[in-house]
DNA sequence: GATAACCAAGTTGCCTGACAAGTAGGAAAT
DNA sequence: ATTTCCTACTTGTCAGGCAACTTGGTTATC
């Protein structure tokens, strides 16, 4: 966690990155307190052997995480912990199996919560529009294609009949990450073939407790579709 | 969710903040597509009306969220939603009764979640230190205290166990985030008194599941657990 | 004519120096 | 002793400039 990658490609880290990094690992591990003040750009800049703008991003950056607050003609002093109001999902590399395996984890958490929470607050708009992702998923199967955009199209309209824009924000980003992933993973859709079917069934499963406002069954037929979609995901990574 | 707030203290944007937030709204607007080239920092100066040092500010957050990816030479360009790497969770305003039930709802999703892991996977290392924090929440009740710091410290030995980095931090930052809150909210302490016995008992559910390495049972226990906080923290909201 | 090497304009990364705006603590006046 | 004021310090912003790098066209070479 630690690490602090840029992404799918590694480029360089700027000098205001890495000054941003250390003066983070000054913060979280403790060596910095709440209400403490941090040195004057000025001194920062001399120690790191910086510019002071350079300095100035790399603490723009803190501040943007809720990590730091400035005043002016005051000074720079970290923040309470509790008042953070920022959290930061750093995805590093998607490379590693375990990273893999926890996010799907968080991801089928939130996933689960939501489809839950959607068969309870559903609107009749919302059902209608969760339908019509479903059968436009049909209509791929029948034209012989994948189907994964409509895949992310029928659990978005899910998402978004939790009307918590947390969850929708959340899954969102999680979603498209993942899937991206199986995206380029994947080398042939071939191995696909024949799943869509049992893949269009979990739909139909969790369409048909959202629609008669069943919780638990919504919540236990979304985890299953998880589940299995794991599985699916797992003969991508093993062949 | 457009409301982009600095926290607790409305200090006034920067020019660079008010920047950021522009571009940004082009960007997920989607005014600026995938993989186009921003204008060039020149240009971004002249048409706000700022120096160049607070443009590169500017973009710097960007940057920073994943949102751009600049090449030195060629230009900054927009990142391809399914390469972005980070999730910012921005919780504006705690005030707004809407909002604290929605992240309540997330906390819940995950917490559950994440007991349920524990269950399963706890070392019996992991389960020790979970007693060791059930007892002197056991201690802080015989004192008389409200006890919640060895609260916050027993969920978060559970956290531990999950042995999944996104749900430890996550939670951390949701619960702190709640509890602060309610620190700051209630302003009699009373009002606790007579509630920690049942508190406690619902700890000891919680614990027993994890102990017999039962994932439902701990997955319910945590839910009641967690459900019944979210009513006592309603009463703290509706006197 | 096609290809390769090269060059020049443009762009980001970073720096120095400077001034404005705001803060905090002590000095001076009451 | 209290209040007012002032001065040093710190952050916010700007201007200008150079180095490193990319890109596309131009030129030289075969």
């Amino acid at each position: 966690m630690a690490t602090h990658s840029r992404g799918i490609i590694d480029r360089a880290p700027s000098l205001a990155d890495t000054v941003a990094v250390r003066l983070r690992e000054e913060i979280v591990s403790g060596r910095l307190r709440p209400g403490e003040k941090l040195p004057t750009e000025q001194q920062i800049s001399e120690t790191y052997g910086v510019s002071r703008p350079t300095v100035r991003e790399a603490i723009g950056r803190l501040k943007h995480d809720g990590l730091v607050i400035t005043r002016q003609g005051a000074g720079a002093f970290v923040a309470d912990p509790g008042a953070v109001s920022v959290f930061r999902l750093d995805i590093a590399d998607f490379s590693n199996r375990e990273e893999i395996r926890n996010i799907v984890e968080l991801l089928m958490a939130v996933e689960a919560s939501a489809t839950e929470h959607a068969a309870v607050r559903r609107t009749e708009a919302d059902l209608k529009a969760i339908q019509t992702q479903l059968d436009a998923m049909q209509q791929a199967i029948i034209r012989g294609e994948s189907g994964v955009d409509e895949d992310l199209a029928f659990h978005r309209a899910i998402i978004e009949a939790t009307s918590n824009p947390f969850f929708r924000d959340m899954s969102d980003f999680l979603d498209r990450r993942v899937r991206n992933f199986i995206r380029t993973a994947r080398t042939n859709t071939a191995r696909l073939a024949g799943l869509t079917d049992a893949v269009q069934a979990e739909h139909q499963a969790i369409f048909n407790a959202i629609e008669r406002r069943d919780a638990g069954g919504a919540r236990n037929a979304a985890e299953t579709h998880l589940k299995n979609a794991a599985q699916r995901l797992a003969l991508y990574l093993n062949p």
